[in-house]
DNA sequence: CGTAGACCATATACATGGTCTACGGTGCAGTATT
């Protein structure tokens, strides 16, 4: 009966502010879930109107909702959405370095004096304590993760406030929540999960099938060869489109070029000025620009419906990027291209941004210096000598082995009973050499994905947990009669079975592909191995 | 990890081949300077 109610007034609320009639049934039971008071996994595209699973529950719910978002100008954007509406329930303001001290505090008091119910932040505004405390003041009743998968792809180095996130949504009180994202392969929701400390959380997954996303990958042995099939794309399709390419020199050069050969294109990258980036960004949004060379930079908060094509020009690190990046086109269902022009070169790249390990010496004397007195950053770093980003990678790395813990004052001191300072430095060297295996085997993925015979849409859904009966129809293998169905009961261990391997611990499989199986180990990441060997030398047992 | 470009040696003059070096993505925030 209760829940009956709750989908009503859903209903009701999602007419009267959003003028919607329905809702979809992923949508409600996420919504649901949020009027349980129930923490919330959410994975559902773009456009499939994520943003308000959150939304509308919070203009139910009494109490302010917290909105931890990454990017400022995405901030921007979904506040202007909201305000637009003009409706008190979904007014939004925000606290960001953007803003003054006199702005910071007129956000607080609208949010404290109910005339605005989303605070919109980043986390390392929480990271600041007293920040966090007149946060907490606000007894919000709600908190909800936009773009959440950053908390396993930037915190572990890039981002490292992501990582306490858990934490400091504690430090503010501990209210329901939701996060929400659109990519997720099985390991990143376990990393959401635990690293947000989800309480039994209800966990959300549309089905990731694109039908109307034509995939074609092509192996490029010359750059010429690779120019020339971006070009026939560009003369057989006008509508506008990205093209992704790895470097900052490589967007700049590739668009000179294409606009000289009659393709007028811009470029897009992250050393950009910001007010540059905003106007390209609103640009492309507007149709004045029908090629868009980037970086991964570009594309996160673009919700342009008319995307026909997006063109990768080397192979991105993961699926779980290209996954993202091919996501943005074919929103407004109408057939799309995406194409991946690549070489086995291109793996270089992606094993430098992969990083070198931590130096174990270097880890011991920090872990050291923690567990003599709790210090700040600043003092850390220059009684080490560590830059800030190594400095934070580390502290996250000895966090993560018990040697390290957020200390009052905005000091990092060591746990009571934390391992020595030479154990703690081995034990964050192995965790370092985990995480970098895990990210070195998804480009390792990404790779056997662009060198499959079989349907690239099997392949890449079974990458994200999810087993698709038939081929699917809209690859250039299924086109060319290439493509055998992954019949899951082919192997000796049932797809979605947890497995355990001597020398690499326990694992999930995750699919059967021309005798050979996938399976993602805790420890090392994904491994691909053939179905005889593990059948005759009996490599796997059922765990 | 791999590439592009600089540089040099060779050996005899223009060009080739080797070695070395620099470079390469994603963004917040707070501080210093115009």
């Amino acid at each position: 009966m209760k829940l009956t109610t709750h989908s009503m007034s859903l209903r009701r609320a999602a007419r009267s502010l959003f003028g919607w009639t329905a809702l979809r049934p992923n949508q409600l039971a996420a919504m649901r879930a949020v009027m349980r008071r129930r923490d919330a996994l959410v994975v559902l595209p773009t456009g499939a109107g994520k943003s308000a699973i959150y939304q509308i529950p919070a203009s139910l719910i009494p109490g302010p909702t917290v909105v931890i978002s990454p990017l400022l100008a995405l901030q921007q954007d979904q506040i202007a959405a909201l305000n637009e509406r003009q409706r008190a329930e979904l007014r939004a303001v925000r606290i960001s370095s953007d803003e003054t001290a006199a702005q910071q505090a007129e956000a607080i008091a609208e949010i404290r004096d109910g005339r605005a119910e989303f605070l919109f932040i980043t986390p390392e505004q929480l990271a600041n304590p007293d920040r966090l405390a007149e946060v907490r003041d606000l007894k919000p009743a709600l908190v909800a993760i936009d773009e959440a998968h950053c908390i396993s792809a930037w915190g572990h180095d890039f981002r490292p406030d992501y990582l306490a996130l858990g934490q400091l949504i504690e430090g503010i009180g501990r209210p329901p929540v939701v996060a929400l994202t659109a990519t997720a392969s099985p390991p990143v929701r376990d990393d959401i999960v635990s690293r947000l400390r989800l309480r039994k959380p209800e966990i959300v997954v549309s089905g990731l099938d694109r039908p109307n996303l034509f995939f074609e990958v092509a192996h490029c042995p010359t750059e010429d060869y690779r120019w020339r099939r971006l070009i026939a794309l560009l003369r057989e399709d006008k509508r506008p489109g990205i093209i992704y390419v790895p470097t900052r020199r490589a967007a700049e050069e590739l668009a000179d070029r294409l606009t000289d050969a009659g393709h007028p294109a811009q470029y897009y990258h992250g050393g950009m000025p910001a007010n540059a980036r905003a106007r390209l960004h609103e640009a492309f949004l507007a149709d004045q620009v029908p090629i868009m060379v980037a970086t991964s930079a570009f594309g996160m908060g673009i919700d342009k419906p008319n995307i026909a094509w997006v063109v990768h020009m080397a192979l991105p690190d993961s699926p779980d990027s290209y996954f993202q990046e091919i996501g943005r086109a074919g929103r407004d269902g109408q057939p799309a291209r995406v194409l991946l022009l690549w070489q086995a070169e291109d793996v270089g790249l992606q094993r430098y941004f992969s990083g070198g390990l931590p130096d174990a010496n270097e880890l011991r004397d920090l872990a050291a210096l923690l567990r003599k007195e709790p210090t700040t950053r600043k003092e850390l770093r220059e009684v080490t000598g560590l830059g800030p980003r190594k400095l934070g990678q580390y502290l996250a790395l000895l966090e993560q082995v018990g040697a390290a813990q957020q200390a009052p004052g905005q000091r990092v001191g060591a746990p009571r009973y934390a391992p020595t300072p030479v154990d703690a430095a081995a034990a964050a060297v192995a965790e370092a050499e985990r995480q970098q295996s895990l990210i070195r085997s998804r480009t390792d993925m990404m790779r056997a994905f662009a060198e499959t015979s079989a349907c690239r849409g099997q392949t890449l859904l079974a990458y994200f947990g999810e087993q698709m009966s038939e081929i699917c129809g809209h690859c250039d293998n299924c086109h060319a009669g290439t493509s055998v169905p992954d019949d899951g009961s082919v192997g000796p261990f049932p797809v979605h079975s947890q497995v355990r391997h001597a020398e690499w611990g326990s694992g999930l499989v995750l699919s059967y592909e021309e005798g050979r199986m996938t399976v993602l180990f805790d420890e090392v990441g994904y491994k691909t191995l053939s179905v005889s060997v593990v059948s005759e030398q009996g490599l796997l047992t059922l765990d």
